[in-house]
DNA sequence: TTGATACGAGACGGTTCCGTATCGCTTCCT
DNA sequence: AGGAAGCGATACGGAACCGTCTCGTATCAA
């Protein structure tokens, strides 16, 4: 985390130690606020403060505002993703599309993520951790595809890139937005993954 | 616009009558602060009247509050979309996902619908607001669909629903988030069609 | 002309949050 | 033991916005 204590050197500090359990309160009630569908603009220190059960000066002791604060939360939030299969494309597309659904790292990710979006076009800072963050999971989708292009299961000539986009996207409106009233978000992966497997086969059907 | 004044009945009004103009002004301001990326929850009434060379009493006279305004101004985004060659499902389908970027009606539109987006959710009366505006334009896309089912371009079985939101999906989060850094939001339209029509052909390629 | 209402401007008290500072108390190092 | 810093709590002045209200002026109908 950039702005925590260094515990680099040894020019020990005096004074009493920063309590390691201070730190994970405050984390983690921004990680609970945000959860709860707080958005970054509304969210403030003072609710911070209050939900940790923590002093605002003692935030302000951290870090020197909510964006470094937000930043250093939203790196605790980079995890690996489920595991696989392996046997098929279809199904391990299916199972990485399902865990923009809850997870059982941290529950509150998934509930996060989607609601920090809007945000991450106006701040460089937060679009560039957003993207640290969700880089690893899309790079599991980006892996699944390529396996299947070189192992023949995937059309040869296939747009890894525009296809993750394509199996993400909708799933992504769908969750967070209930983009359409009328689709369920749960049985979307594998709908979407078959909708688009007919399009990402080989040949004919 | 539901809380604008009645102008049913006889019982004139007695003193000056309320300017259409100061309407137009009102609303326009909302939008143009909603266009240039205000959130929802950020945007304020003095705010609005300071754009609009207004009082903020004039805005209370003929709104109740924030949410109000923000329905009648998102009712007048009402907008029937672009006019369709109708030779091709391809072409009809990569021209209303289109305008999903900047139309010829308002500009601002495409710019405000995504960042309403997240709010929606949030709040029952915007949502159905917002539902209210897009589909119209949902329905553009479904019947071009369903036209495509019937004189054989795609498959007979094809899920419509679910097919509509793959196809804007995508070309939501990419241009509202720039989810993917390295897609480019404006051939993206044709791309996701093309990748798309491979499965949604009635046969093999 | 007169009376009623709309208008722009802005004062008003209330609320929330900002970031800082202070106050006892606790916890750690020497 | 004693000095230094962390801690929760809270007070502080400042800023933004809320929704109401009151000015002086402009515009309407009768």
């Amino acid at each position: 985390m950039d702005h925590m204590p260094a515990v680099e050197e040894a020019p020990r500090a005096p004074g009493r130690l920063r309590s390691l359990r201070v730190d994970e309160a405050i984390i983690s009630a921004t990680l609970d606020l945000l959860a709860e569908g707080t958005s970054v603009e509304v969210l403030s220190i003072e609710s911070i403060a209050s939900r940790a059960g923590v002093g605002k000066a003692t935030i302000y002791r951290r870090w020197p505002g909510k964006d470094a604060l937000l930043h250093d939360a939203l790196s605790t939030l980079k995890s690996p993703g489920p595991e696989l299969a392996g046997e098929s494309v279809r199904e391990d597309l299916i199972a990485l599309l399902g865990q923009v659904g809850p997870t059982k790292q941290d529950p509150r990710l998934p509930q996060i993520l989607p609601c920090l979006l809007p945000h991450m076009g106006r701040s460089k800072e937060h679009y560039q951790a957003y993207q640290e963050i969700i880089e690893p999971r899309r790079n599991r989708v980006r892996e699944v595809l390529r396996r299947g292009v070189a192992n023949g299961e995937l059309r040869p000539d296939l747009d890894v890139e525009l296809t993750m986009t394509v199996l993400i996207g909708p799933i992504l409106v769908q969750r967070v937005l209930r983009w359409h009233p009328d689709l369920d978000a749960d049985t979307m992966p594998e709908q979407v993954v078959d909708l688009l497997m007919a399009g990402m086969a080989p040949q004919e059907a």
